[in-house]
DNA sequence: CCATCTTTTCTAGCGTTGCTAGATTTTCTA
DNA sequence: TAGAAAATCTAGCAACGCTAGAAAAGATGG
């Protein structure tokens, strides 16, 4: 019968591979932007034929889902540090400047996460907890403190969601973005 | 030489190809979505070979832009009608809600318009009027009621914009977006 | 009215994309 | 070591945006 030594093996090459595409996406994409990341481009940067990634990934798409799906593990992890570190006082300035420079400082991540049409599991009956643990270090802003937390966490989250679109997007300037975050913080500290 | 009735009945002619392009590609949009937009199907749609549109636009893209253009000629309209129609005390709702209902009811055209990475002269010295004039009704809303009415505006179309976002891409569930709409006209109300 | 020049339109095709069927090679098992 | 199973590749399809060069239609001057 099949010995494990190998089965293991080949699923830890297999993993291998799959982080290995992966991390080239999102390294071109962060580079030369997501139309630049092809099938064929991957396929010659993990030096393997188009097919292998199929054996991976249903398709395009899932690639890009994944990485995604890499980028909220990450900004829920920034935003809980940021949330851990703050006094009580300046909790929402240090999340809100803490998303921002997210989506500043990875504009394909963040491209990836939201604007790109990629339909992720959110809101449904098994949503991955990567999902929704961003969300809940915001709502766990306004928790007790306002009559209706969760809706005032989501305006939070439209609002710099918005900011960060519009800016990207060259809807808005660059130029007074610290004062947007200054009042954008006073919108959302005076609550009620 | 060239009759002018001639010269400019073929102008005429351009326009209404033109027209039919726009026409087309909007109602493909809505209806089956912007991939569905191609240049071989609009081509089909005015009855003409695909050559023909490039002597119309310089390409796809361009098409699409020259639709968003539209786009925000129409919300600029909706926005200023709701501004002037509104009381003084409900004129950041009534704005706030015309919004929200233009994004809901074409929601191929907002996505054009803000979602699809189509670059629109905004923020330049020959910015057309139709993209300047909707933020006017935003920033009139705050306009010597605010320490800094330039951002708040900003920072209220963001929220709107970034709500619509959300809400879209399914990030945020449909079921309470009255209640949104209630605590987010409130915000921008108390405004300082 | 016809021949010529200009403008408009079309045919046909290039290069690139995502994706896949079927052949081929490699790896494992007995 | 032969044969089965798994992994991988070659080659190609259909659809896309876009364009060069041929063909057709329209306008002009004799």
């Amino acid at each position: 019968m099949t010995s494990d030594r190998i089965a293991d093996r080949k699923i830890r090459e297999k993993q291998a591979r799959r982080s290995q595409i992966l991390t080239s996406a999102r390294r071109i994409a962060e580079a030369e932007g997501w139309p630049s990341v092809t099938v064929r481009r991957l396929s010659d940067e993990i030096s393997y034929s188009q097919p292998v990634l199929y054996s991976h990934f249903e398709n395009r798409d899932a690639i890009l889902a994944a990485v995604a799906l890499e980028g909220f593990r990450e900004l829920g992890v920034d935003l809980e540090k940021a949330r851990l570190r703050s006094a009580p006082g300046n909790a929402v300035e240090r999340l809100a400047a803490s998303y921002l420079r997210f989506a500043e400082s990875s504009p394909a991540m963040y491209e990836v996460m939201f604007s790109l049409g990629l339909s992720l599991p959110f809101g449904v009956a098994d949503t991955p907890s990567e999902l929704r643990h961003g969300f809940s270090q915001l709502l766990e802003l306004f928790n007790g403190r306002n009559a209706d937390p969760e809706v005032v966490a989501e305006l939070f989250w439209s609002n710099l969601h918005g900011l960060v679109e519009l800016t990207r997007t060259k809807r808005l300037p660059r130029s007074r973005q610290k004062e947007r975050l200054r009042i954008l913080v006073e919108l959302f500290t005076v609550s009620r």
